[in-house]
DNA sequence: CTCCTATCCTGCGAGC
DNA sequence: TGCTCGCAGGATAGGA
């Protein structure tokens, strides 16, 4: 579901409901059998502590409480939502697997169909192993044209498979990196290591482009996302290639193709990206 | 080392 | 209508 934009739309959505910063009366595990199983002794300790906020880092939502921290990666389906005055004996949903209650009687509800999400404790150990080989933030100044190409040098995968790998750059997933690529007019195939200075420079700008207005728009909701707050995005309306194979480029009337590279759909202008 | 493939899951839409 | 198949926003282990 979510790439950096998404999770960023949630965070902006989890610190409105958070903004008063309450405490955890309860945190429930109704379904453990996440991607790794959730070390629910652990969360447990929290208990009983305020949220003082959250942040994201790549496609991680981090929220820190007085006890100590924990973290939320959505996976492909995952998503938080709110209730109002329910309680923990009341009825769950069939992928509803935490719920975190909370002192001003609302409640924070982890859903995740298809299991790909990550819910851990935050601490030195789990900060080396989520964290430690992360790169840098699309939106952050670490990443820069000169930066990119350097990360990219002696690298014969393509381009596209690169700019998703995040030891290179956090955030861009299979979507966005399309949508970039496209606003930068290069073709996705090129092995990484044939990008040029300049045109590294012109592709870190559009990286930051697409995933602005991304986040303006809410995010793109393409079957089931939505933000905390239950409001879905509406970027998916301006996608220039992702998703539109056989279909004429809105720039050029080009054919937009499709391709699986690195295994994973891929969508370009035959024309804008020669 | 680097790179590629398969895999973890469920749900949904296309096509028959 | 009902079935099967392929594919989906991510990340990683393991093999070449």
């Amino acid at each position: 579901m979510p790439e950096l934009p998404e999770v960023e739309v949630v965070k902006q959505g989890l610190e409105r409901i958070l903004l008063k910063q309450p405490r955890i009366v309860q945190m429930q595990f109704l379904r453990p059998d996440l991607r790794d199983p959730i070390p629910q002794q652990l969360l447990k300790k929290l208990e009983g502590a305020k949220i003082l906020r959250v942040r994201r880092r790549a496609k991680y939502l981090i929220f820190e409480t007085q006890a100590g921290g924990f973290l939320s990666h959505l996976g492909m389906t995952g998503a938080w939502r709110r209730e109002l005055d329910i309680s923990a004996k009341s009825q769950s949903g069939l992928h509803d697997h935490i719920r975190i209650f909370l002192d001003s009687a609302e409640c924070l509800i982890y859903h995740d169909p298809r299991r790909f999400g990550i819910f851990d404790i935050l601490n030195e150990e789990t900060q080396r192993k989520r964290f430690a080989h992360l790169g840098p933030e699309p939106l952050s100044k670490d990443f820069t044209g000169l930066t990119l190409w350097q990360s990219l040098r002696g690298k014969s995968v393509s381009l596209k498979a690169a700019i998703m790998d995040q030891k290179i750059v956090v955030g861009v997933g299979n979507i966005y990196a399309s949508e970039a690529l496209f606003l930068a007019k290069i073709k996705p195939q090129i092995k990484a290591h044939q990008l040029s200075k300049d045109r590294a420079h012109t592709l870190v700008q559009m990286i930051q482009a697409v995933l602005e207005r991304a986040i303006a728009a809410g995010g793109s909701t393409i079957s089931d996302y939505s933000n905390a707050e239950g409001r879905t995005g509406y970027f998916q309306n301006q996608f220039k290639v992702y998703d539109r194979g056989n279909k004429p480029c809105h720039e050029c009337g080009g054919l937009i193709k499709q391709a699986v590279i690195a295994g994973r759909s891929t969508y370009w202008c035959s024309k804008c990206q020669a």
